[in-house]
Order: C-alpha cells, then structure tokens, then sequence
DNA sequence: TCAAAAGTGTTATCCTTACACCCATGT
DNA sequence: ACATGGGTGTAAGGATAACACTTTTGA
C-alpha cells in the first residue's frame, strides 16, 4: 500500500473548448499535423515544474497556443485506457489524458478568433444523433438502430460480467420501446457504438464489427485518439450542468434575448423546449434582468435585451435551468 | 498543439472504499507506515504495462493488497495539484493520483474484513460536522462558524479572482442565513476550511491561518498528502448518486429490512428521512421485492425481508432513491 | 394587411411533504 | 398490558406541462 514503485507516464491536457455561433455549438479542433485528414481535441502536456494545477496548467497552453479567452473550466474524466488512443508516433511512454471542459464566447475573441475561426466546428458533426431539434434525426432509423439490434442478437448471453445485456442498453441508451430518449446520455450511446464496433474508432482500435467491414456507413465524423469519446463526455457535462448550474452565460454575450438563450440552450441540449415555460423558469428563477434596450434584429416585433444578473450566484444555491419538456 | 514533448509523471490510483456496518458509513484506511499516526487511503500504483485501464489496475491492486471484493467502481476526480499532496519521501519525481470511489458489502468480506477490520473507519471521524443525523452537530455551531467568520471578515475585498465573496461562499457551502443545508456539498465545505487555514493539511501545506496557531482546535481527524479532500469527493459523490442511481444496493447485503436501507441512506446521506416517503419511494420504484421472510431482530414487530430487484435496471432508467425532506 | 416573432394568462396533473394512526411481536 | 419498532391512508401544497391567445414591428 505504501511506497511501491511507479511507472512514469506522460500526462497530457485535453480539451473540450465550447462555443455556441449561429444556434450551434462549435469545438475547437485542431487539423491533423500528419495526415491533415482527421480532427481532434487541442491538447497541451502538463508539466509540474511550471504550472501548479492541471486548471493553470491548461489555461497557459490554451492562451499560449490559441490566443482565446476561455472563462469557465472543468475537469471531466481522466483517460488512460492503452488501445483506445494509441498515437502513431508512440515512443513507448505511455500516455494518458486528463480531460477538460471549457467555455467560452465568440463575442469575446472577436481578434483571436477570426484567424481560429475555421478551427471551431459544429459539434453535432461528430454527434449527429444527438442533434433532435429538427425531428429524431433519420441517421437513428437508418444505419444506427438496425445495426444495434443485430449487434444485440449476435451476442444474446456471451458477456456475463456486463451487468445489462445489449438490448437492454441499447434501449435505455437510444430510447427505444418505452424508454425515453435521454439528451444527457451522450457517451453511453458513443460508447455503445464503440461497442459495437459501429464507428471508425473502434474498427481503428482492432476491434470487431458485427457486420462486414465495408457496409458500416461513417457514423458521425471521426476524430484521432479517444478524442470523440472526450467530446462525448463534454457534451453530457454541458448537457447535464445547464440544469442546475448558470453556466449557459459563459456562451452568451453581455446582451441577449430570451429567444438568443432559448436558442443556446436548445441547441446544447439537442431539442426544442417550450417557450412559456422556459420563459418562466428564467424569470422565476431572476436570473436576468431587462436592460431596457431592445432589439430588433430577428424581423418581427423587438425583442427586449437581457443581461445575466451576476449576483444570482450570491442567493440561489442552484441557479440552473431545468428546462423541462420538449416543444 | 501537437508533440510537444511531456514530463514524466508518477500516476497513482488512491481508492476511497466504502462500507457500512452498524449504520455508520465506513472507509478503509491504511495506516501511517512511517509515523503510524495519520491515517490514509490505500493507494497503489498504476502500471500501464500490467493493466489495460485504471479500473482493472484498481481492482488489481485492492484484491492483492486487501483481499476484499469490491463491486461498484467509479472515477472520482484527478488530483495534481503541487503543494497538496507532498509526499514527505518525494523523490523529486511528480505524482499525481487519480481518485477512485469504491463500494463494498460487509457481509461480502466476512473472512478478508475479520483481519482488515481495524482497517475501516466511520467515515465522520474525519468529518464530523457532516453528520445531521443527531441534530445540527455542535462543532459547527462552536469552533466551526465563529472562525469562518472571522475568516470572512479578514479578507473582505481581497481576492478579485474569486467570483464570490467569502461570507457568501461560507454561507452557501455552510447554510448560514438562508441557505438551506445541502448535504452533498461535502467537497466544497471542505475546500473552504482548507482554504481558511482551519483543516490541519493545510497548514501542513504551509497556507496561513486567520487565527493564531495554537488556537485552532482540529477540526476532524486530519489524513495524509490530499486524502482527505479525495473522501470529502467521494462522499459528495456517493451522496448525490444515491438519488440518481440505485448504488445503495452495493452497500447491502442480500437480504434486508426497509428499515435497514433506510438506515443505510441516512448513514451516508448524514440526515433524517421521512419513513412513510422513503417506503413509498421505495415501493414505486420497484426496486425491492419482498424474499417472504421477515426478521424479528430489532424487538418490536418482525421486520419483511426484502431482496433489492436486479432488474429494475433494465426497467427504468433512473432508478434511484430521491429521498426528499426531513424527518 | 399580413407575416413573423415577441410576449402573456390559465388550467390540469403529478409529485413532494407532512400529518396521524393502526399492527404484530417480546417481555 | 405495554413498549418497541413495523407498516399504512390521505390530504395540502407546490412544481410541471400543456393549453391558446394578444402584441408589436417590418414588408
């Protein structure tokens, strides 16, 4: 229990950077220096000797690197599984990734991220299935549920220690018969796919589909490493947080409409929320308060402007959004 | 953004093993090898070469050193920060340690734990103002809040990095004025303390203190490096998946009362439930069924036997205990 | 005058919380 | 019989989800 011995590894920085533009959420992503084909995740190393905490640590690499101002930050979940993220150039060190999600807006960088701008992505790229604003996308119907079901049958009772068997956690993961569909549960249905070996990664990895290589259609884009799987765990932070904590103002410029938040919400979350009620839900819960402006920029009548009221933080204890039902 | 070259780093797998025995939440904990007094989590190391993830490495570990079979297992946090952890044989060498939660029957163990027993200790030794079940505990209201506020008041307008004040931090995280007490802020009560300089690690640490020395009583038994902060996570955490997830179960042996799962929640969760509430969330739950037995172990009328339902899981998707108010 | 989006009032329903009372056993 | 804990029915209040309608602008 005490002073065994420990095998040196090297610790890298990865992170989700978050920004909403145009009703979409965008990642930043950074070009493949090799092949220049896939994206991924920027990431920094993490050196003791010149940052105190990973957070400093990740600030000064992502400041350094990318001249943008990231506000909230957060640990997610440290990655260290070997086979999942194998770099082409592995020297044999072993490596692993403490994730991290941050925020930011793209009012703030308005300088730096002109010439970043083509690094910021929309994130449902990678995720199409999760995007339900616009109806169950068709990607579901199409390749996904089929090609889980036969995934399901093709293993009915061969891995006792899962706790579920696969058809048990494909329906709870994608909704389907009777479960309802869970916008937070985004890297249980990744790494239900991973699985499967439904998408690029895991074929990458070595492991093995249930269908013949060739006929597997891309299923959202790929990324490098376990980058999409970091993604993945983001986008359920970020989907789950909005709920009770304020964080939907780190994405939001200093003035908004209610539509504006509305919009930024829903389209983090993946689905459309009822007007009056997530109406209520802001004003009941005073986290805004009317800067007397308006504005009229959207064709229809004008709308008021909002500012968030920093010092909600100081009374409520959970100021979130807990945005109930679709629209 | 690419290879930038890393730093070798020491990465440590440190596990808070819980159990509950007697209605008190117990953890495992090592005993100090050098000094024999401050007691810490068994931690062991991770070796990427043996073990394929830090799940599989932890178990390892835990099953070779302790001989006690854990079930649930669950990332906690990745702890790095430099000056919290110093480790008195540091060779020079950075170590980090990724925080484990894990949750183990008692009756599960007979045999290993007969030996390890001395090894599990009631978790509100080392925090014993978390423990509600008995009213308000009197530590807060005499050593606790006095010095909190002095600690407010000393730093008024100080550190702008901070988005809140610290009399409204203090508030928030110890429900003074308005706030209700939240239980699962654990972490965040503890952070506080370290912060004002009132936990022993701290200054251990070498962080000042807003009162002299020698007068500040220990507040809950102090632990070695940052263990203490990683059980104050790992009792947030389990607290707040206790609502979500029916972890409980992890804790219980095969057969039980429904007032044993109550005592067991209240154990961990550090308050009163409401009896009748708590049998019918239970009950709507379905998460339990009755084995047809009853035990007449407690005195008064023979308690029903209950066997927690191993299917709800694929039933419901969120099958957890939301227990409610106060009793 | 019509389209387009902003903004409001009200009701049915469920879930949470709390009350108070009855039941079965051992001494 | 009485102490001890097991076990239940029911009502008040609040939060949630959904309903449909009015208002203000630009074209």
């Amino acid at each position: 229990m005490a002073d065994t011995h420990l095998t040196p590894i090297e610790v890298g920085l990865t992170a989700a950077i978050v920004a909403v533009e145009a009703e979409e959420p965008r990642i930043l992503v950074a070009a493949d220096p090799k092949s220049g084909t896939r994206a991924g995740l920027p990431f920094g190393p993490f050196d003791p000797l010149s940052h105190r905490t990973f957070e400093i640590g990740l600030r000064n690499w992502v400041a350094a690197q990318t001249a943008i101002n990231v506000g909230y930050v957060e640990q997610l979940y440290t990655f260290g599984d070997r086979g999942r993220h194998a770099r082409p150039d592995d020297t044999g060190m072993h490596m692993i990734s403490v994730g991290y999600l941050a925020l930011t807006r793209m009012s703030d960088n308005a300088a730096a991220l002109r010439e970043a701008h083509a690094g910021f992505e929309p994130w449902y790229r990678f995720f199409p299935w999760e995007d339900w604003r616009d109806g169950r996308p068709g990607i579901l119907d199409q390749p996904i549920v089929p090609l889980l079901e036969r995934w399901a049958k093709s293993g009915k009772s061969s891995e006792p220690p899962r706790p579920l068997g696969r058809s048990e956690r494909m329906r709870h993961c994608f909704g389907i018969g009777g479960s309802p569909w869970d916008e937070e549960k985004v890297l249980d249905r990744y790494e239900l796919l991973y699985e499967a070996g439904l998408v690029e990664e895991a074929r990458r990895d070595g492991r093995e589909a249930t269908v013949p290589r060739g006929k597997i259609p891309p299923l959202g884009e790929a990324m490098r490493f376990d980058h999409r799987r970091i993604l993945a765990t983001a986008i359920a932070r970020l989907r789950a947080k909005l709920k009770y904590r304020p964080v939907v103002f780190e994405l939001m410029p200093d003035e908004f409409t209610l539509t504006d938040l509305q919009r930024t919400v829903e389209a983090i979350s993946g689905r459309h929320l009822h007007k009056q009620n997530f109406r209520r839900l802001v004003e009941t819960a005073a986290l805004v308060e009317p800067t007397g402006e308006t504005s009229t920029a959207t064709g229809g009548r004008p709308a008021a402007l909002f500012r968030f009221r920093r010092d909600v933080v100081q009374e409520r204890p959970a100021p979130g959004l807990r945005l109930g039902g679709r629209s």
